[in-house]
RNA sequence: GGCGCCUUGGCCGAGUGGUUAGGCAGCGGCCUGCAAAGCCGUUUACAGCAGUUCGAAUCUGCUAGGCGCCUCCA
């Protein structure tokens, strides 16, 4: 398999299979409510797992939780590590509910806080770090591929995060940082006074803390390219660490023209998401977009997913056909080819109109999708009427029947008319 | 100002030199008491200009438009 890399900018092949696949997914700082786009980088996470597993890989996912962060401490005053905690909590049940199951490890930054400070402390006795007044930087001189992942020339990057006199550098960012008793009301102690660590280190520490100097894979969304990643490769690489192999970056999710994003404001929730629209439909709906570009969440967009999704859900309501075994190998190749999951959903469509209901669920499979090979079984009272309907059919009483077959549909459920006197129930969405 | 990505038919979205992507929607038909589902048929393409080539949606250049990052951001 092969996958794009922000890093070389190409496609670079994976190890063969079998082998260990280590992928560390940045997650989301939680102060709020997670949006639908938070759910992106999540989904081709889990989704990717879910592939490498099924072609003979030993993958593992991990995802970290952000839970120490300026926006924590601005959401709730003096009571930061309560909303952090909820947060957390609705993160897990949020993506939880998309039904893909959970990634291997969810580390916090507040429980890697000994592991951060001693990556810190490393990089100060290397010569690539320095503490100023409770303050740790890191030295971006230090490091000369510093810009390389993203492409950014030194010279034009403009000032870097807030302007400190304790900086050698402007450019230099923060590793640790020095608690502000006013506005933060979490710290824990270390070689530099109470304080907090910074944004980028947290990631470096846990993702090596998990899998040691070198992974295979390092995903996150585009918007993390700078300076978020950059910072953190300076980091493990000034060390020596050869970090991560492939750079995978998911492309943004836009709303109303733009990217989505709280500072924006124009944000759906996951929740509000899957409770409007279903989980099935948000995932066919990520599906229908190459993982590296935008992708635009709209009702219409929205609407389309779902009528794919009970495009494919029918299938599973008609005659099956002989399998081909070989169409196995061309949904494989496309998702072999970087992830391909708009031209595999275009080979589940294949196999939905041709009736290779077997081939159909396996690859529904690899998305979370096989419920929607499942048929729901009627109830009694269903049942029961869906027979009235019958008798009042085969006695050409349709004023009865129709209203019956509203009623049907009124307790969700839709009644598909066949020959002799058959039907079919149907679960409506 | 710097770095990068994108522009395909009503909508989404594949396709990197010569062959129907696929889906949704539309239209016509079959089926049905009427529907639904399904099936058959069918309309609308490659932002613009110039170039390379026997031949370009696909390569090159320019123009126009859109998006992301450079500040917290998945």
């Amino acid at each position: 398999m092969r996958l794009y890399d922000t890093y070389t900018r190409s496609l670079v092949e994976l190890p063969s299979a079998p082998g260990p696949i280590r992928m560390y997914v940045c997650g989301p700082t939680v102060y709020a409510r997670a949006h639908i786009g938070n759910a992106r980088p999540f989904v081709i996470g889990m989704w990717l797992r879910s592939w490498l597993r099924a072609t003979g890989y030993d993958a593992q996912l991990v995802h970290n939780i952000t839970d120490i962060n300026d926006k924590i401490y601005d959401a709730a005053p003096g009571a930061s590590a309560g909303l952090a905690a909820r947060a957390t909590g609705w993160y897990l049940e949020d993506t939880g509910d998309l039904g893909l199951g959970m990634p291997d490890r969810l580390p916090k930054a507040t429980e890697s806080v000994p592991q951060i400070v001693h990556f810190i402390e490393e990089l100060i006795e290397s010569g690539h770090a320095y503490a100023a007044g409770g303050d740790v930087y890191f030295r971006v001189a230090s490091f000369p591929d510093y810009g390389r992942l993203s492409g950014q020339k030194l010279d034009q990057v403009e000032q870097g995060e807030e302007p400190s006199a304790l900086k050698e550098d402007p450019r230099d960012f923060a590793l640790w940082k020095a608690n502000k008793p006013a506005t933060e009301d979490t710290w824990w102690d270390s070689p530099w006074g109470r304080g907090r660590p910074g944004w980028h280190i947290e990631c470096s520490a846990m993702a090596e803390e998990i899998f040691g100097p070198a992974f295979e894979i390092h995903g996150g969304g585009l918007d993390l390219v700078f300076p978020h990643h950059e910072n953190e490769v300076a980091q493990s690489r000034a060390l020596g660490h050869p970090f991560a192999q492939i750079w995978a970056h998911n492309g943004m999710l836009r709303f109303t023209g733009e990217k989505m994003s709280k500072s924006v404001g124009n944000v759906a929730t996951i929740r509000e998401t899957l409770d409007e629209w279903g989980r099935e439909a948000v995932l066919v709906f990520f599906l229908t977009a190459s993982w590296r570009k935008p992708i635009d969440f709209s009702p219409e967009t929205m609407a389309q997913a779902a009528a794919r999704r009970d495009t494919l859900r029918n299938a599973f309501t008609l005659a099956g056909a002989e399998h081909d075994e070989a169409g196995w190998a061309v949904f494989a190749a496309v998702l072999d080819d970087d992830f391909d999951t708009p031209a595999a959903l275009a080979v589940l469509h294949e196999w939905a109109s041709t009736g290779q209901l077997e081939l159909l669920r396996r690859g529904l499979q690899v998305f979370g999708l096989e419920s929607l090979a499942e048929r729901a079984e009627a109830p009694a009272e269903v049942v029961e009427l869906a027979e009235q309907r019958v008798a009042a059919r085969a006695a050409r009483d349709f004023e009865t029947s129709d209203r019956l077959r509203d009623e049907l549909g009124a307790r969700g459920w839709q009644m598909r008319d066949e020959p002799g006197g058959a039907y079919t129930l149907v679960r409506d969405t």
